[in-house]
DNA sequence: TTGCAATTCAAACAGTTGTATGAAACTATC
DNA sequence: GATAGTTTCATACAACTGTTTGAATTGCAA
C-alpha cells in the first residue's frame, strides 16, 4: 500500500462537491480538480464513478448508524433496558439535525452529504439503502420497548413523522427562514431538536384509545 | 394556432417520464419517443429544455395551489372567516397526499410530478419556487387567525411540519410500506391525512405555555 | 390550383460525459 | 544502480447530451 494520499483526496473533494450541489450536477471533472489530482485517478483508484459514490456512502452510512446507535444504546442502558421515548427519538433526530443546521461553518460536510443521499436516487446508492431499514427496525424496537401499549402502526407511524420532520427542516431551511421572516432560528439546533422530538412524543403519546387518528374532518 | 396536438403530446410524456424517473434521467430523446413526435418538435414548440420543464411547473403549480386555496377559502367561509385548524391543515396537505399516494392505478401523475420537482433541484424550478412562498403565507395568516394566541414561530414550525409529514410519507412511502412490514396501510389516503392533520394540530395547540419546546433531554 | 406560412423531419452540430490507453514518473527491493 | 511494481499523467475515445439547420411536408387562404 502506498501513501493513499490521492485515494483520501478524491473521498473528500466529492463529498464536499457533492453535499454542496447534489450528485447530478458534479462530474468527474470537477472532482478531480477540487482534489487536485489527474482526471484517471478516479478510475484507477475506484473502477468507476458510481464505485465512488457508493464507498462514500457506505462509510458515512456506517458512520451515522453508528453515532445514532450509540446514543441509543446509551438511552435504553440508562433506563435499564427502557429509555423514554424523547431519548430514543432524540437518538434518532438527534446526529442528522446536528450536522446540517447550526452555524454554516461548522456543519458537517457528512451529514450534508448523506441528506442529498437521502433525497436524490442514484442508482448505486438506492441499492444500498435498503439495509438501512434493519437499521431503522432497531429504534422501532426500542420504541415499542418504551411505548408497551402502542400499537405497531402507531410506532412505525410516529418513527415516519420523526423522520420526515428532521429531515424535510433540513431540506427546506432556507425556505423556512425566508417564510418566516428569520423568526425561526434555525441555528439553534438544539432548539429545533427539541421541537422535532416534542412533536413527535406528542404523536406517539396522545389519545391511547384511538387506532386511527380522529377523522371529523376527512369529509370532502 | 394549429392543432396544439404535438405540443400536448410532448407535455404529457414529459409529465409522466418526470414523474416516474425524475429530470436528470430523462433526455429529449426519451421524451419525443414516448410522444411519437420528432427530436427537433420540443426545441420547435418550447425553446428548450428548461422551459418545457419550466411550463410544465408553473401549470402544475397554478393547478395544485388554485385546488388547496380553494379548500381553504370553503373552510373559512363556512366558519365565519376563521376556519378550524385542522381544516386548514386538511386543505394544505389533503391535495398532495391525495393525488400521490392511494392505488397506483389512480395515482395522479401530475401530483407526482410535483413532488418530484419540489425534491431535485432542477434550476429552472428553482426560481420559479420561491413564488410558493406568498402561497404557503397564506396558509400561515389562517393558522394565525385559527390560533390567534399562539406565537408566529409556532405557526411557521407547524406548518413547517405539517409539510414535512406530507411530503416526506409521499416520497418514503414504499420505504414506509416495507419497513412496517404493510401494516402501514399507505392505500388508505384518507387515514395517512388524518394522521398528518392531527399530529400537526397537536404541534399546533398543544402546551400553550412553552415558547420554546420541553428541553430536559437536550443534555449532550 | 397557386402561394405562403406553419409545422415536421432527418441529419448534423458542438459540447460534455465517464472511461480507456499507453507512456512517463515514481518507489522500493534486491 | 538496475529492476519490477505501483501510481500518475496527457491524451484519446465512444457515447450521449441539448440544440440547430435546411429541406420536405402539411394546412389553409385567395
Amino acid at each position: 500500500m502506498a501513501s493513499d494520499h490521492t485515494r483520501t483526496a478524491i473521498l473528500a473533494a466529492a463529498e464536499r462537491l457533492y453535499a454542496d450541489r447534489g450528485f447530478g450536477d458534479v462530474t468527474l471533472r470537477d472532482i478531480v480538480a477540487e482534489a487536485n489530482v489527474n482526471l484517471a485517478a478516479v478510475n484507477y483508484h475506484f473502477g468507476s464513478k458510481d464505485e465512488l459514490i457508493a464507498e462514500l456512502f457506505v462509510t458515512r452510512s456506517i458512520a451515522t448508524n453508528r453515532e445514532r446507535l450509540r446514543e441509543l444504546k446509551a438511552a435504553e442502558e440508562q433506563g435499564g433496558g427502557r429509555a423514554p421515548i424523547e431519548m430514543i427519538l432524540h437518538a434518532l433526530v438527534g446526529p442528522t439535525l446536528r450536522g446540517c443546521l447550526g452555524p454554516e461553518n461548522q456543519r458537517s460536510t457528512a451529514a450534508r452529504f448523506m441528506i442529498r443521499a437521502s433525497i436524490e436516487s442514484v442508482p448505486p446508492i438506492r441499492r444500498i439503502k435498503n439495509r438501512e431499514i434493519d437499521h431503522l427496525r432497531k429504534f422501532a424496537g426500542a420504541m415499542r420497548r418504551a411505548l408497551p401499549d402502542r400499537s405497531d402502526v402507531d410506532i412505525y407511524w410516529g418513527l415516519n413523522f420523526a423522520l420526515a420532520m428532521a429531515h424535510h427542516t433540513i431540506r427546506e431551511s432556507e425556505r423556512l427562514t425566508k417564510l418566516s421572516e428569520g423568526k425561526c432560528d434555525l441555528d439553534d439546533v438544539e432548539d429545533v431538536v427539541a421541537r422535532v422530538v416534542s412533536v413527535a412524543t406528542m404523536a406517539l403519546t396522545a389519545g391511547k384509545a384511538e387506532t386511527k387518528a380522529p377523522s371529523k374532518v376527512a369529509a370532502r
